[in-house]
DNA sequence: AAGTGGTCTAGACCACTAT
DNA sequence: TAGTGGTCTAGACCACTTT
């Protein structure tokens, strides 16, 4: 029954299987990223229009839609209303480092742990203040962790939390911490947004003490800050760690490996 | 005629305007979005469901689909078949870092200055060799340059090129390559796929001198490789620079400014 | 005018989850 | 069994581009 018209039996792979359970719609994209792989469109090439492939596959005008905007989002082709549908090419403008590995380290509740260096209550300086947005001098929370990820240093971490005094401060929650979900996959429901930058840095002598690095030593430099529903920061820090524990790495253009869309983490 | 029914012409502004030419689709999503945004759902807490909306708005069940598929693909919300659609909470992992500053700095021709420091064939080493899937000591294209932005050294880039004997290297081509598209956004027909990497090191005397900066310095670096349609590597290298030229910054939440999906790059 | 992508409808049918 | 998200249809209508 899935036979092209012709009733010749010949395996075609480019077909859709109606019975495979995977969406049309997925199928279709697989189906044309395979041709576009193989080098049957190339670059700056344009697609059949969505007309024709109505035709071609015998599946509605919205089905093919979908095909298309997954391809688009997929930054493989392009289309423009009225023009076509083109195959893009790879611009290395698109690249984009994710902190999967990141998350992965801190979620792994058993190779992970937490060392507490120091927390107290400080009187916030003028950088600190700025980062709160408070007003200099105002108390805050402040603590310095290590994590370990099998026994070893791995990421040192600095923070400021807004002190809220209505809101003692359980001991215990001091190595964990409000940002526990941030990493651990939960989240946390208090927290809208946060913001992230990356830098390169020299270690201090301190930070390499800390991370049992001899000096002269480069890592990176993490700093976040992050915002509750009323939009007030309540937390800013940053993380500092090895590049080694924070490899970046990224793939642009075509890649068949990445056949599902249900590659979210 | 675009008032809710009862005739008040009272304004309210989480109402869809089917005059504005803005897609529903993406009006819907701003709304909820502005919804979440205000406090009216809470990370981990349940939205209306899709039979609800498609109530509340006066619009067709796919239309919903689309809005609720947008919210999903920017990481507001979570969908589960046979429970319902969910606020997320903010994770640090679904953070991504761009490099589309990257390409900005290289589209600008009137203020970037490529500068060859080198060009030559040379006999591939075992690395170069690994890393372009040739044989060691066969001859390949090594070239070395300084990118300036506004006169000042701002990249330095180290490349392999596969030598093709049947295309001999036009003088001329060494300062902008084949690569240029990459970055000025028309992108290579003939490239399929990169893979990138980036690190944190400290440079080493020959590329402070040549970046101008005193040692210790600390910098990214940012390695690539390019295939071509037949999956070969063609072009192996890295950019250095210091962490000010590439600043990496990103947000992860709720971000009301990204109103319009029309936000590629 | 003909062809292109883009949105939207008003359902049908399915798979999954809870009760 | 009732409610949920997920896919798909077979068109209609629109905006835009090219000829």
């Amino acid at each position: 029954m899935n036979e092209s018209k012709g009733g010749s039996v010949t395996y075609e792979y480019n077909v859709i299987d109606r019975e495979s359970g995977q969406p049309i719609y997925i199928q279709l994209a697989n189906i044309i990223r395979k041709q576009i792989n193989a080098g049957k469109y190339h670059p700056g090439e344009q697609l059949p229009s969505e007309a024709m492939l109505v035709q071609s596959y015998h599946v509605s005008p919205m089905t093919i839609r979908r095909t298309i905007n997954l391809l688009a989002e997929q930054n493989i082709v392009s289309t423009a209303q009225g023009r076509g549908t083109f195959v893009k090419a790879v611009r290395i403008g698109t690249a984009a480092f994710y902190l999967n590995r990141f998350q992965e380290i801190f979620s792994d509740e058993k190779a992970t742990t937490v060392k507490l260096i120091e927390a107290r209550l400080v009187k916030t300086d003028e950088r600190t203040a700025r980062k709160l947005k408070i007003t200099v001098g105002v108390r805050a929370i402040y603590i310095r962790r290590l994590l370990l990820v099998y026994n070893q240093p791995a990421f040192y971490h600095c923070e400021h939390l807004i002190y809220d005094p209505r809101r003692p401060i359980v001991e215990s929650e001091l190595e964990v911490t409000i940002l526990k979900g941030l990493f651990s996959g939960i989240g946390s429901p208090l927290i809208k947004k946060g913001e992230l930058q990356m830098e390169a840095i020299l270690f201090t002598k301190e930070e390499a003490a800390i991370l049992k690095t001899p000096l002269p030593a480069a890592g990176l430099f993490l700093e976040h800050i992050f915002f509750d529903f009323d939009d007030k920061p309540v937390s800013w820090g940053w993380f500092i760690c090895l590049s080694n524990q924070l490899r970046l790495h990224t793939s642009i253009g075509l890649d068949l490996s990445k056949d599902s869309i249900y590659d979210n983490f």
